[in-house]
DNA sequence: CTTCTTTTCACGCTTTTGTGTGATTGAAAC
DNA sequence: GTTTCAATCACACAAAAGCGTGAAAAGAAG
């Protein structure tokens, strides 16, 4: 197995040590180099061209999201594993969002450390359970929100209503449909009933929000 | 530290028993029963009232993801924790929103497997690292898909299509903004050149689908 | 066979939107 | 010190949307 090449953030010079230690005293693992901050991670991540990236997330001055967000601009491949105390619900988020490749709380046990480090460089994607709990959750959550309510609306009306979406006139849903203005319009009408609504665009923003589009 | 009930869905009787075996030779685990399919998850899970139940995916008749659904009927907060020999995309992504609490691979090492049992348990949610970086993946698809493409609108022009999706009135927007309906009605005229729209609905459409909501 | 709903259409009238064509002010950029 | 631009306002006119009220045909449900 070739050896991890492994460049650290981490603005603790405690923490900061340790890991370098452990790590440069463990076989298949090389500390390339350990900063307290990323205000250069632009120079620093191309120059020593590493496997795995730990980038500490709690930084004075360049937080590690933003120091993520700013590797991703010159390297979309290096695998990147966040480190955190808290395994706080919005950083998490944004941590995955930006391309993080694990998140990992500190406290995590060196031998573990180690451990989600391969993973990491093998294409894996390491996370504290707690955190996996997380994104399961918020996982579940989006698609939760993917509702449609529905309304009531007869195939006619969602018919007129997906061209009301798309911003056509009466005019022209009259010529599309081919009824006359009149009667979109008595369409229309029925369907703001339904929809609680009374005007195109709040009726618009309904169909987009409950999903009716 | 207490037992934990672990109920076991799993068509193969050697792993069905394999597992058996050594959670009941594990201190601190205790099966309460192994089923080779789900047929009748509704009446046994409340019966035996686990902690955690393994669900194998792949199975004859009623399949995992089916299972879990009929579970979460009946319990929503049992764990559970899916057993799969493939990490099939379309599974987990099936399952995760299904509300299961886990993913973890057949080839799990015993020692592995206990801990996730554990962590499950404790309400974490492991999985293997492999379906960890599946399933960042595509949260980080999802989140691709919220573009923002802002369109150079000003401040000003932001603030005013924030009342226009609310479905305001120009007459309403002058007062809530205390300007005159004529400079309403020339930021709108802006909002649309910019958005290459040209009617309200239309506009409110644009905001919703490109997020500048 | 009646009742209900959906779909269709009509007329009149008011309000709201959309468009064109300006102008003024103040702040920022060059 | 001029230029650029955002934000403000004005007036006029045409098009579209919204509202009330009413009604006929066609099909399903009872």
């Amino acid at each position: 197995m070739q050896t991890i090449k492994v460049l650290i953030y981490e603005d603790n010079p405690q923490y900061r040590e340790g890991i370098c230690m452990l790590l440069n005293g463990t076989v298949g693992f090389d500390v390339l180099a350990a900063y307290k901050n990323c205000s250069n991670v632009e120079e620093e991540v191309p120059a020593w061209k590493p496997d795995v990236i730990l980038m500490d997330i709690d930084m004075p001055g360049t937080n590690g999201i933003e120091g993520l967000i700013r590797i991703r601009n010159v390297n979309p491949e290096v695998k990147v594993l966040m480190l955190t105390v808290f395994d706080d619900n919005q950083n998490v988020f944004n941590a995955i969002k930006s391309g993080a490749n694990g998140y990992i709380l500190k406290k995590t046990a060196p031998a573990k450390l180690i451990e989600y480090i391969q993973e990491a460089s093998s294409g894996g994607a390491p996370m504290t359970s707690s955190i996996a709990a997380q994104v399961l959750k918020m996982f579940a959550s989006i698609n939760k929100e993917v509702r449609n309510t529905d309304y009531d609306l007869s195939a006619r009306e969602k018919e007129v209503l997906h061209f009301l979406v798309k911003g056509f006139s009466y005019k022209m849903i009259a010529s599309k449909l081919f009824i006359a203005m009149d009667t979109v319009r008595s369409h229309i009408k029925n369907i703001y009933e339904k929809l609680h609504v009374n005007s195109k665009s709040e009726a618009v923003a309904k169909a987009f929000r409950d999903n009716i589009i």
